[in-house]
DNA sequence: CCCTGATTCGC
DNA sequence: GCGAATCAGG
């Protein structure tokens, strides 16, 4: 199964509104957990509530000697403390405070600051404003969405059972998905309409007409 | 054990 | 770029 441009779209709306990698995959179908994470990785999509993130170092792979593949090459170092960083400073002019946009990484010199004051949010600090202006930053939780008012009378996942049409209507993680929520067609998990689209009888082949395309994805393959 | 996301690394 | 293997926290 290939990352099409559909189910890209879909990973993203499912991460973002904080579906889990397995639900996303088992949505998505063809696909692992770990795919959607390293996919959702690969597209940037990051930093979500993650049991293991505490900012300590970790020392990992630390296995005393199980048949190693491969020789681990040496972790990198992560702060040389004597290694002074090599400074390119012929550029630097006392008044251009503007970093070369590349380079934010020199607040010393620059004395501008900027800092993170929550999602997308930033300010700018210059060398003579002391701590005040900080803000502290929101704390922001993402908080489960409360169904909106689009999708409030509509059926959702939750209403499901066995005796109502599970036809979905849209695609998973739009704002108004929701399935038909037709009395089933007793025995079948769709209404007598959605039946009929569902559970087409064989027609000679010169009396078929091209399907017409699926409401989502394509069958579930699992 | 189950779940979660993060990371690594061979392909 | 992809994702299985592996990690670690809950």
């Amino acid at each position: 199964m290939s990352w099409t441009d559909e189910r890209i779209e879909r990973l993203k709306a499912m991460w973002t509104k904080g579906a889990t990698a397995s639900q996303i995959a088992d949505e998505l179908g063809g696909v692992s957990r770990n795919a959607v994470i390293g996919k959702a990785h690969r597209l940037g999509l990051e930093s979500r509530p993650s049991p293991v993130k505490p900012g300590e170092e970790k020392e990992k792979k630390a296995k005393a000697a199980p048949a190693p593949k491969v020789a681990k090459p040496a972790p990198a170092p992560k702060a040389a403390p004597a290694a002074p960083e090599p400074r390119e400073t012929s550029t630097e002019s006392p008044m251009g405070g503007l970093a070369p946009a590349a380079a934010p990484s020199k607040p010393a010199e620059s004395g501008i600051q900027y800092r993170s004051v929550g999602p997308g949010g930033f300010i700018r600090q210059g060398p003579g404003d002391t701590q005040a202006p900080i803000p502290p930053a929101p704390p922001r939780r993402l908080v489960p969405a409360k169904p909106s008012a689009d999708v409030a009378d509509k059926t959702s996942l939750l209403d499901l059972n066995d005796r109502i049409c599970r036809w979905p209507m849209g695609h998973p993680g739009e704002p108004d998905f929701h399935f038909c929520g037709q009395a089933a067609n007793p025995g079948y998990p769709y209404c007598v309409e959605h039946c009929g689209v569902a559970y087409q009888a064989q027609l000679p082949r010169r009396d078929r007409r091209p399907p017409p395309p699926l409401p989502y994805g394509g069958p579930r393959v699992r």
